[in-house]
DNA sequence: TTGTAGGCGTTATCAT
DNA sequence: ATGATAACGCCTACAA
């Protein structure tokens, strides 16, 4: 159409933002496939390709389009993480665990967040796949939400649950945190030191809090005590810890002892707590689940459940990557694999033992 | 070669996991680009062909592939959020507005950790540009990195600051808090409590840090006081607050209030007074910045000088995403556009008036 | 209204 | 060792 038409299949020089291999390989001379192998560290180049390769590179500060290496490799290199609550300080330790493993082998984390409402992580993971994350990382909202585990069950890449025992009927990577071990400690301290009517606060119905609750029966039971705790469940937030607190509190027979299954619900309890004017370690004594700032520096310093959060990530990402690994190698189902990290109970002042007379003021 | 040559040009059928766009036409008898026109609802198609076509995608489970789109389209529909500490509180809230916002503009969040590292911002920084992101949201370690301003200036994609002035020289999106305005009602507090020599626990030097100083400062030359507050600079860690902390409190005239800039600080300033016995509110005042947790449950509660950090968060992402639409509709530059959120303080026991004799006490 | 074909930027196959 | 070319899956002129 245009008099100055262009000479035969010449490439035309590029005035887009971003140069293209084909500007490399025009600027060097060369052909495209030779750009590709030389970027790609194929072992057939000659030492001049490289050289001559480079330079153009360089000039023109190229860098390959990772959306089309994708596409072409059927690789994104990346993974999505499907996460409840992104702001809860015990997930961002997770992710930052995570994320740096899977960054330091070349992936990229995609994080979406479904504010502990099931229906978002159906949106969510749907998002990804669409994405082509290689990889899942699933700590979801739910543990058996049919929409969730409908989508999950028809998804054919490597995926790794993060504390949650999704009844999937496949085989699944874990990883999970030791709750019992460590509740069964804390639980035992307060028998110990007489308490005998204990309140758990907890949350959705998934591992951590069945695991929790699970670790109070037991102690009770092999003690052949009557079962005389009380477990609130709910969801992780605080309104629910203080909630729940409040109801606790307010019975004929409170629990001298509370029990908070996370961080959140700890500072709606603690919120009860200072309401009703009373003191942890005197009035009332006090366990929390996972390390955190407030949990060293109240007064008196709160007894935990503790993990190493950013390993729980860790370990997770470096399960990832083996099951992506196994899948390039052999193509075959990688075996259902799982891992279990420690919990550990940290006694602080916030447990005392029980003083009858305290005890018995409080109750009426 | 095989005896069962298909016929000519048909679409042969897909073994893959995922259905392609030709399955779908091929399946529904149409062709591709009717598949594409129904799915991205172009007005000009039939009931009939709809019909035809939501079938056989229902059929099929069938979903675009994203990749695919965004190398056609030249847009990836993602940003790139650059962050210095991903597991600090303060910035999981940040991106936490954020993300919510971009996703119900469509845009997936791509999170990027450098850990106070400069160095890893670059490297993120091209990471991110190499996945096509076509925005940046930056909360970068440093603000004056020379590597990281150069590749700034390289990079044409709209970009928006959070809480950083870079000396970039170019037109660039901000969205600050103003540190300064509540620095300034809380070092007044202070003084009006009798406090002269103030400690201020401060960060790397970036724009945070620097108001802070500049409020702290000017509220001392307004009033023709002496300037005997001390500023300890260093970086943003517990280990920095907790050194500068005991720095303080080891000097013949120590400070009678301390600042800190930070949630991180706080907690290594909290360890240190912990372990000289010192109690807040009586031996020390003291004010943190940002609210968190331990601050509002410490013993004595904490002043802060707070501000909405999930509001922070979002008005950067409706800021990218006017960046993003203008350059969608005219192809100029978008004009420097500046956010400034408010911040307030919010006073709590942990400021007291000055004691005489306490004070002489602890200075001996 | 619908279908065909070309191309987005890569990589991999196949000749050379 | 190197270069041309056909995909990867999609969108969008353009033609019908």
């Amino acid at each position: 159409m245009t008099g100055a038409a262009k000479s035969s299949k010449d490439h035309e020089v590029n005035v887009r933002a971003q140069p293209s291999i084909r500007d490399v390989a025009a600027l060097a001379g060369v052909g495209v496939s030779s750009v590709s192998r030389v970027l790609s560290s194929h072992p057939d180049v000659s030492p001049a390709m490289r050289r001559k390769v480079t330079k153009a590179v360089e000039q023109l500060q190229y860098q390959p389009d990772f959306l089309a290496q994708s596409l072409r490799r059927g690789a994104s290199m990346s993974v999505g993480f499907v996460l409840s609550d992104i702001a809860n300080p015990l997930f961002s330790e997770i992710v930052k665990g995570a994320s740096t493993v899977l960054q330091n082998a070349g992936y990229l984390t995609l994080l979406t967040n479904s504010e502990g409402n099931p229906e978002l992580d159906v949106v969510n993971i749907r998002l990804l796949t669409q994405r082509r994350v290689d990889g899942l990382i699933l700590s979801t909202a739910s543990e058996d939400h049919p929409a969730t585990l409908d989508l999950l069950r028809r998804i054919d890449i490597p995926m790794v649950f993060l504390d949650r025992d999704p009844p999937l009927g496949l085989a699944v990577n874990r990883v999970v945190s030791d709750h019992r071990a460590g509740m069964t400690t804390a639980v035992e301290h307060l028998v110990d030191l007489g308490h005998r009517r204990i309140g758990l606060l907890s949350g959705r119905p998934m591992r951590p809090s069945r695991e929790r609750r699970r670790a109070l029966e037991e102690v009770f039971a092999e003690r052949d005590l009557p079962p005389t705790y009380e477990v609130s469940d709910g969801d992780f937030s605080a309104q629910h810890g203080a909630q729940a607190t409040h109801e606790f509190l307010s019975f004929s027979h409170p629990p001298t002892a509370i029990i908070a299954g996370g961080n959140q619900m700890l500072r709606g309890a603690l919120r009860a707590i200072r309401e009703r004017k009373l003191q942890i370690g005197r009035d009332l004594s006090f366990v929390s689940c996972d390390e955190i700032a407030i949990a060293e520096f109240y007064h008196p310093p709160i007894a935990v459940v503790r993990r190493d959060t950013e390993e729980l990530g860790r370990a997770a990402a470096e399960l990832l990557l083996d099951s992506l690994l196994d899948r390039d190698t052999s193509p075959n189902r990688t075996p259902r694999t799982e891992m279990m990290l420690t919990t550990e109970f940290v006694i602080r002042p916030s447990c005392a033992p029980v003083s009858q007379a305290r005890n018995s003021l409080i109750s009426i």
